[in-house]
DNA sequence: ATGCCTTACGTTATACGTAATTATT
DNA sequence: AATAATTACGTATAACGTAAGGCAT
């Protein structure tokens, strides 16, 4: 049998028209390319090029050989994609969360109670990230509400609750507590992939306008910024009280979340990290 | 990138188990198929069994890459046969023909006129022949009536004349000569294939019972039996008069025939044998 | 004790590069 | 003269076989 690098070569050969050209291309001399293709047609027991005194073009024997080798080739490549693609997914686990906060501490457990995964995490909304765990496109999700399944295993993970973080000038910033729509109709700053916060303001806070800005740059565009803003307990433990602004209480009972964990049943195990200590 | 060998040898590692039986089936060593293997995960960078230390199993990539390589390998042999079929397309004339009498010098004209090329040849009924060549199954065709189109090139070739061939103990025997009825409802001999010419018996001696017989073995049965049968002129111009039977002309006029020689008109060409002698 | 896999080492086969040859532009 | 392909010959590399070693049944 013929081997794949003489493919290879007759797809660069087809593309080229010369096989001085291709051999270039192939870091090769002339001649072994010359040989290499002899022994291609040798194998196939056809001849696949008109041979001049010093010039070779493929004949239709070896334009229908081209057409093979393309399609061989691709699959060649797409065995070795598609085995690489199902051993990384063999050796991640997904997690799917319908906001950020949850991620910060799990990810971390995940992976110091599985060092040899890799964790993938996407925030998604809670409808997806169900449908998506009995799919099996998540192994684990997070849902700001509890599930009741025989098939799903489910567990308080933690609770979020949300603040303004409003700049000192700003009339409100006295204020003990507030609600949402105290500050409809304002111009707000946002960090971009809240997940379900999103469906909180948009629901209550219809009139307000959003400034959405990618994780990375968000503090530094509060900081430098006199526009209210959102900040949370877990926001705070993580980061820190932001420097120059006034974190004010929401008195709105969806600016308090609790947020559980599932798995499936059969993946119960995975749940360990709930009960060990994060790093 | 890895080789087709290494996925001929994963194939069959897959088949039998063990290295060691593989490594026999493919009349090599069995460190050599193991290193072998080896450099297939290294080619693909993901594991493929599970090591033990006197034992080795594919794991779930591996019998992914299994499947992989089942369809890479039926690629690949498709490749081989489908130029192979290709390239003896090229080099082969089709002819088909409405009676077996006009190919036994047609496909020696051609032979001569065409040493490279293969002769194939098949006896079809008129129709599928006229559709055949439209369709290019056939690069030319025998039918017993001319064809006018500005498509198609047609020209006569020769004239055949049905026989009785009676043992001179038949009663009818001594006839100048007879009409097809005159026979039916006896039983008489046939040759296999004989294409057009079972549509004129099936039509004109609807009651006779026919025994056929291939075309090999016939002369000897007609020979040892005293049941009637049919020849022709050019029978007897091609196996001379057969010893001890009665030739007695047929007075249908479905029982004389003229072959029109056919192709189409841009392969005209290939009619050259027509002019030529044939060996 | 036998079977099975891996590793080390020396060998062989196969593909390679260089160079010479021929032919074309 | 420059370009392009093939062929001959020596070489290098990559796959191979043999043999040794470890481990399990």
């Amino acid at each position: 049998m013929f081997e794949l690098y003489q493919l290879e070569q007759l797809l660069i050969v087809a593309d080229c028209g010369t096989l001085s050209g291709a051999a270039e291309q192939l870091h090769l001399s002339q001649s072994a390319l010359s040989r290499s293709m002899q022994r291609l047609e040798d194998e196939i027991q056809v001849p696949l090029f008109i041979r001049h005194k010093n010039k070779i073009e493929l004949n239709e024997n070896g334009w229908l050989a081209v057409d093979y080798a393309k399609r061989v080739m691709e699959q060649a490549h797409s065995m070795v994609s598609g085995i690489r693609d199902y051993d990384r997914k063999r050796h991640t686990i997904f997690v799917g969360s319908c906001a950020p906060a949850p991620l910060w501490e799990m990810i971390p457990a995940l992976s110091s109670l599985y060092p040899d995964l890799t964790i993938s995490s996407e925030i998604r909304d809670s409808q997806v990230l169900f449908q998506g765990l009995q799919d099996g496109v998540y192994h684990t999700i997070v849902l700001p509400y509890p599930v009741e399944s025989p098939s799903i295993f489910c567990q308080k993970y933690e609770e979020e609750h949300l603040f303004f973080s409003l700049p000192p000038a700003h009339p409100l910033s006295g204020s003990k507590a507030l609600s949402l729509k105290d500050l409809d109709g304002e111009t707000m700053l946002l960090r971009a992939q809240l997940g379900f916060w999103n469906r909180v303001t948009d629901a209550k806070m219809p009139n307000t306008h959003f400034i959405v800005q990618e994780d990375a740059a968000f503090n530094e565009l509060v900081k430098a910024s006199a526009l209210p803003s959102f900040t949370s307990d877990l926001v705070i433990q993580r980061e820190g009280e932001a420097p120059n602004r006034v974190t004010i209480p929401i008195k709105d009972e969806e600016a308090n979340v609790t947020y559980y964990c599932c798995c499936l049943m059969k993946s119960k195990a995975l749940m360990r990290f709930l009960t060990q200590e994060a790093v």
